[in-house]
DNA sequence: TGTACATCAGTGAACGCGCGTTCACTGATGTAC
DNA sequence: TGTACATCAGTGAACGCGCGTTCACTGATGTAC
């Protein structure tokens, strides 16, 4: 049966081409997008740099997978995790504006990780995250209106803009208790929009 | 009188230094650090890259100069102008989250524009970000406490955060009305935090 | 005033290196018969 | 079952290029006398 070999075979170079994926979102987020070359990432996934280009075109059109890859890995990880209504996404504030999330950003969220690098690529890729970016908030708007998320939809990424933006800076400042201070500080104004919305 | 003639020519490096640094902080806020060749920045100062190290012990050292006085020119320019008082930081953030401010990365905001790389750079740099943002949020926190500028330091910086990543956000997404309405939303909650402080 | 000399900011070519990308080749897997 | 062959994911060396950095040299400016 050739068509079942074919098969075989396509669906292990798939599982490998999603290997690169899940190990480049990673290393993408530790190193960021121009200080992560190919060879490295490939390297990561176990493989040489010779075969990147049987998997894709080229470095940007890995990077915009990549991207959107780890959106939706996030969404289905921490957000579809959290529990329905405001309590689930307060689970996912002290999720995202803890100590564990600033000091392992290979772990954490892209947005943190890579947004002002990602508003600096080109159209295509800011597409493929414009699109993700959509979907990974639609859990946020879900738990502000079950009713109506879509009514949330631009409530919940003003809060993923204030969340990323706060883990960017305690990131980049050396002061630990200082940026564990404003961690807190992040959680208490994220909660002080949620609850004005829930009076709303 | 060697001696005056000795501080007129260090004047004029001191004052091409200054150019190099001031033009290298466009560039940087463009073009992200990683993005930005000794090269490139030396020609956007009119000079050729061999003069580089004449005034900087290394690309890693203009960097962490570039990006205090980026933050120190801001708060100079745009800060320090500002109405004192809640209204003057109502000025601060209604500049911060304008469509303008969004289009045009090189005149703005080395948060909002570097804040994920600053986050990657070795402690040194790091350090001199720091410094230079405790500095610049001082302007925040006068208007934010004028009779106690040190008690709202947090919530400056996380207000900081709060814009940095809003305005990160509307520059990465494509879609150009929702990154308009993203930008609005920032305004109401930057705005709905500085009401709650005043009410405290 | 004129000439020999010192200073030093800036030039431009070169260094080794890692970048993104290409390609001839390998070798494991499965097919044909 | 055994052998010749086809497929193709992956290897590894090489491409031209731009990176950060170094350095011998230039040429404008001012000094000495």
């Amino acid at each position: 049966m050739e068509e079942r070999t074919v098969r075989y075979a396509k669906e292990h170079k798939k599982e490998t081409r999603q290997r690169i994926i899940a190990t480049a979102g990673r290393r993408l987020k530790r190193d960021g997008i121009d200080g992560s070359g190919v060879a490295t990432l490939m390297k990561d996934a176990g493989l040489t740099n010779g075969a990147f280009y049987a998997h894709f075109e080229s470095k940007d059109s890995l990077v915009a997978v990549a991207i959107a890859d780890q959106l939706h890995t996030l969404n289905a990880d921490i957000v579809a995790q959290a529990e329905p209504g405001p309590a689930g996404l307060e689970q996912i504030v002290r999720w995202y504006l803890s100590a564990h999330h600033r000091d392992n950003p290979g772990d954490g969220c892209p947005n943190a990780a890579l947004l002002d690098e990602i508003g600096r690529c080109a159209d295509v890729t800011r597409q493929a995250y414009t699109d993700g970016v959509l979907v990974f908030i639609d859990g946020f708007a879900a738990r502000l209106a079950p009713h109506d998320p879509p009514s949330a939809r631009l409530k919940s990424l003003s809060l993923l803009g204030l969340m990323a933006g706060t883990l960017q800076l305690s990131r980049a400042l050396t002061d630990r208790q200082l940026s564990d201070e404003l961690l807190e500080q992040g959680i208490r104004n994220a909660l002080a929009l949620l609850d004005a919305e829930q009076r709303d």
